[in-house]
DNA sequence: TGTAATGTTTACCAACCGGTCAAATTATCA
DNA sequence: TGATAATTTGACCGGTTGGTAAACATTACA
């Protein structure tokens, strides 16, 4: 009997999480590099180490990969937005919120790109995320930073704008990695442009925030 | 006789103006939304209303047109950087810097997206614009910049860092505006939120460049 | 060890895509 | 007006792409 996909939902075999692992892995590769569009099922076979039928073994379709996937990464991804804590100290939580993000930019850019590709072209395929879990998240920790801002803790200011400003200035690390390279020229070859991203952020935003009398 | 893409270099008749003009104006929509290899040429034609060969005989290829685009689009994309004034007041010419940079993600979305695409994707086409041009312009305003800094006008900040944090929150309205929207929700339905983050951003940045005591 | 389920590959297909060609149509201008 | 050049189109081509069918190989397990 031929009953793969249907078996798979029941138990997951050893050979079964090491294939998807590896498929999962690869597709992260090409995704991030291509877009959903602009990448093909062979790129990532090839890239996977295996044929490309046995790819859609495991995963029906290319959109089934590109949907497991996202799964897979937007959890992590949002992390260090979930850690932002009510009861710290607001500056504290801010800068380590900039300095995480950063570090993640650093650290994991094909995960800040495949995002940035997708919302890039009209999020097509996770619309949902973006308007259920992501908002979600994002209205409750606004609501923590609108408070700290109402007991004048941090200057007043748009929550919202805030993170969306902090989103930004971090991310453009990884998703435009090659202009910041190309502007900032040979003589930054190593990761020092996190380094001084993460003083150049952390006083303007920290500063941008003090209470002003 | 058929010597189409020759007699052009020599003198553009009415017709071919207008034609070229409407499938740049096509293309743009096209591969700001899909970036390069997402889009296809009979996407484009449609969208000009007009037969796929017939597009070809304008542009000979589908990178041509590309090219063509960005040619097109990347002086007037830099154009406010390039007014960025070394004799006006710093935090004035700053403010007025990233209004403008508002205003261009407002009213030219898709020219934002088309190099963001680009950029996400390695900068294939732009590489040389990129590492060229650009270069020479931000190393010119960073050392303006610089000079601001070293003379007290305004916080000591790495200059290059200012500029990237400047174009990516202001061109995050442009690129990422689905999730901009899907964070707000409804309620933001109109283009008030460029006007909140104007706000937001102006005081950001100016009262983060204020100097310290 | 045998056998049924799981995993892999080869060969293939239909749709799509970038691009060509030659014929047909339209504009230009002497 | 007529001839010549410029423009437009439909038919087509070879290569690519997402996906399938079925034969073959391997693993798990009674």
């Amino acid at each position: 009997m031929v009953l793969p996909r249907a078996a798979k939902t029941q138990r997951r075999t050893r050979i079964q999480e090491e294939k998807e692992e590896r498929i999962l892995e690869a597709a992260l590769e090409v995704f991030s590099a291509s877009g959903f569009r602009g990448s093909t099922i062979d790129q990532i076979a090839e890239v996977a180490g295996m044929s490309k039928p046995n790819l859609l073994y495991y995963f029906r379709t290319k959109e089934a990969m590109h949907r497991a996937l996202i799964d897979r990464v937007l959890d992590t991804w949002l992390d260090p937005l979930r850690e932002f804590n009510a009861e710290g100290n607001p500056v504290a939580e801010i800068r380590s919120y900039i300095r995480r993000k950063l570090e993640m930019a650093r650290d994991f850019p094909r995960e800040s790109r495949l995002f940035a590709n997708e919302v890039l072209q009209g999020a097509p395929h996770i619309e949902d995320e973006l308007k259920g879990p992501l908002k979600q998240l994002v209205d409750e920790k606004a609501e923590v930073i609108r408070a700290w801002a109402k007991a004048g803790k941090i200057a007043n200011c748009d929550p919202y704008h805030l993170i969306f400003a902090i989103w930004s200035t971090t991310q453009h690390y990884a998703d435009f990695d090659v202009q910041v390279r190309a502007v900032l020229g040979q003589e930054h070859a190593g990761d020092g442009r996190f380094e001084d991203a993460a003083r150049f952020l952390e006083r303007l935003f920290v500063d941008g925030l003090q209470v002003r009398e």
